[in-house]
DNA sequence: TCATGTCATGTAACCGGTTACATGATGGTT
DNA sequence: AACCATCATGTAACCGGTTACATGACATGA
């Protein structure tokens, strides 16, 4: 392995001037610089990132800390996270937090026992207090949630107002009787989406029926559960705002097997959330919430790379707005639910 | 910070016996010992991984280059890996190499410049001949794929065996017009699969027409694209195998709007690959091949971690075997191909 | 002419571990 | 008693960078 003093002696510089140059804005005579260049070149050095790291107490990485590494978007979200650090010659170090508090604590001092020079933290375990308190500890960015007291370093989505489309988007197709398929409460973003759908049927003068909110787990499972518990209330429910694609897809999936012969939107209308690429592509094709992955995941890094540079953050706006993507799912409210007991196919 | 010479100073002990008391396989007198571990805890200390990396020269790090982030089972087999990896106590390093030789290559550079001490590679824009030669460069397990001249570093599926599974499967069924659906050819596990599809057709002794054989990109518009094709030819085809689910997905969803009162089956016999989590939710559910992905992650982690000990490959089995999941979207073969211009819906 | 400032460069301490080798204590053998 | 092996522990060199400070060359102004 070629080092900085093979280098230097090539050049016939000292270590300091090659530093110098490796650093570029510290100002070298031009000669010299061509002299180190052509010397870094010929060698072909490359700096010990650990000896770099030790010296300059920086290591070059970030860590990412997903709560569920399967979960919605994950894979476009790493991606360009990835592609803009890389940009930055930063690395990218992964790891898992289960949507666990404890494994997901465990995550983040297992990233900071390596060093991270920051991490971006997808938690959903862990309460808001933690991770003020991490936030203290290390230099974090945390995705996909508000957490209040620590402004200027959350990228998140306005969940509520996600909640409040999709809700509103039945109501305006007539329907009145709109269950509700949460994921787990215990997760602020499901809250955040259920209190949409709560605005919204108040907001509409629809009455409130809470043995229509129903907390499921974010599995497809919780969907087919829904249906079959909805199924037993006989309760006359038309449309169901569920908290994801995954458990909208779910339900759908039962419907269709509960009810061979009935087009999907005349029995339930459905809506989703996060929009999954396979949404488009489902039977009928999912209505469903989209967030703006992508631009989250370069705002996250934006105000990361902010932070260690150490100056100001930017002052942008790191608030995001979910958009209604309306498909075949959802369709005019019918005259009798599917769900009602007075139905003939019952 | 506190150091390893803080540590030593409070136990009264000299930094050499710290290390070596962290390091476990020394043998440390039992008080000695008792004394240090005492010490760490009261100073709450943690050896600071870059000065240990530089003076030990290793990482406790492995990288994962991704050929895709967005590809299939990426995100359960990259849980698997983190999962095992940190475990160990390895962190994980991820770049990806967006299915591209040279950003693949700069991928590795760039890992290898982080000094992993190990890269997992899920790369399918490189050559064989290139990763032969990177894995004279650096310890690497290649995933996905089986080069020659690598033997124990490899984790692969039997491509070959899974295409001639899902073929086999519509022959078993009674179709004789099969139409193929591939991946990019530039592509090592397209090839594999379309191979057992022309395999599977020789040993049931059906014409092989290359008109059938259509080379798509792996996304859900090469199976729109491949359906409209079809179509204009009008050749007499009564089922479609895709190189993967996205393409097949894009297959049924044009079907759908081209052939509305169709049942799918009937319309055309379509197979997938990669059994994605969504497989068993279209309409109707996917039949498609599935590979035990947690279980080559495993293997992966295995052969690495072999592989970083020093000692000897274990000998164990690499090539995994996929298993065809049958489902809804394939059916009897009707007398009339819906793309059969005799047919009365055209 | 000499003090002073500017600029490019060199010197060497430092980051915090690992580990080869030195040291010294202990106990067994002849 | 002298010798040697064994074992636990200490000493200090080393890994390969960064950077504060020193140095020396040269230009400027009094």
């Amino acid at each position: 392995m070629t080092t900085i003093r093979d280098v230097a002696a090539q050049a016939g510089v000292s270590v300091a001037t090659v530093s110098r140059v490796m650093k570029g804005d510290v100002p070298v005579n031009d000669e010299t610089r061509a002299r180190v260049q052509a010397a870094i070149e010929m060698l072909d050095y490359a700096p010990n990132a650990f000896a770099r790291s030790l010296a300059s107490n920086r290591s070059q990485g970030v860590g990412l800390l997903i709560s569920h590494l399967g979960g919605p978007f994950m894979s476009r979200f790493m991606a360009t996270v990835e592609e803009a650090l890389r940009r930055s010659d930063y690395s990218l170090m992964v790891a898992a937090g289960h949507s666990d508090a404890t494994r997901e604590r465990e995550a983040l001092r297992f990233l900071s026992s390596k060093r991270c020079d920051g991490v971006l933290v997808h938690a959903d375990g862990l309460e808001d207090d933690a991770l003020r308190m991490l936030a203290g500890q290390m230099n974090m960015v945390v995705i996909n949630r508000q957490v209040q007291g620590l402004a200027g370093q959350c990228v998140y989505i306005d969940n509520r107002r996600g909640g409040y489309l999709a809700t509103r988007h039945v109501i305006e197709l007539g329907h009145r009787h709109i269950a509700c398929l949460t994921g787990p409460l215990s997760k602020q973003d499901a809250r955040w989406r259920l209190e949409g759908y709560r605005q919204a049927m108040q907001d509409a003068g629809l009455p409130l029926d809470e043995a229509a909110i129903i907390e499921g787990d974010s599995q497809d499972g919780s969907g087919r559960y829904a249906i079959d518990l909805l199924r037993t209330r006989k309760s006359p429910i038309t449309a169901l705002v569920a908290g994801n694609d995954e458990m909208a897809m779910g339900a759908m999936s039962r419907l269709k097997v509960l009810y061979p012969g009935i087009r999907l939107p005349d029995a339930l209308s459905v809506v989703g959330y996060d929009d999954e690429h396979y949404a488009c592509h489902l039977a009928p094709t999912l209505t469903t919430v989209h967030a703006p992955v992508e631009e989250m995941a370069r705002a996250a890094v934006t105000l990361m790379e902010a932070r260690l540079k150490g100056g100001e953050p930017p002052g942008f706006e790191s608030g995001f707005t979910p958009t209604l993507m309306t498909r075949e799912s959802t369709g005019p409210a019918p005259d009798q639910g599917v769900f009602c007991s007075t139905r003939s196919t019952f």
